[in-house]
DNA sequence: CCGCATCCCGCACGATACTG
DNA sequence: CAGTATCGTGCGGGATGCGG
């Protein structure tokens, strides 16, 4: 049986959905426009400086837009664009099977 | 409006399927029993000790099964069980998520 | 105060060489 | 062939600083 092929698209997708905490921010702001705060506050453990590199790199990838509102306190919210909106479908699938499989190990490490 | 809850079984799935490569190995295996040199080969620039390492996580994790046959040249052969299988309608979604945004870009950082 | 940059440090990761 | 051992390096975590 020959080996599969690893499509470059496939590859490519998983550099960025890979890397660490990638997901759960998506997951967050899948449900409408969240700021900088409410991220942070909903992701546990994840730190201020990943949490802004995760943001730019998904921006760069088009998958997140970035408003500034230059209020006082200064207001940023981040909202997903439609490329990020589709990632649902996929968010949704890792769900059931998270729900099929996985005990609930609250404390995993 | 209220932020989303982050539900504990999709964050300790994360924290397993957000490491680096384990979604590629799973792609490679989904399609049959695959040695570990054929695992490998398929899956660019990964190296010996990461690939030892992830197989060893799913293993634990009981996605992966490891079958060794002792022969000369000793000969393994990885397996998904039905919880691995399971993750192909995961990878199934990403795939056509890849297809319908992503340029082929092969040689992305 | 909020969003983000900077600094330091430990650990995961990468490359290479070696073993059963 | 299927892994181990070893050594460097770069990325991620935590604390702190800073502009607006």
């Amino acid at each position: 049986m020959d080996n599969p092929r690893l499509h470059p698209k496939f590859i490519s997708s998983f550099k960025l959905l890979g890397k660490p905490w990638t997901w759960l921010i998506i997951c967050v702001v899948l449900t409408g426009k969240r700021r900088f705060s409410d991220i942070s506050a909903t992701i546990p453990r994840i730190s201020d400086k990943m949490l802004v590199a995760r943001l730019k790199e998904l921006e760069t990838a088009g998958i997140m837009e970035r408003h500034v509102y230059p209020e006082t306190p200064l207001r940023v919210e981040y909202e997903l664009t439609e490329k990020g909106r589709d990632l649902k479908t996929v968010i949704d699938q890792v769900q059931q099977w998270a729900n099929t499989w996985l005990e609930d190990l609250r404390f995993v490490r």
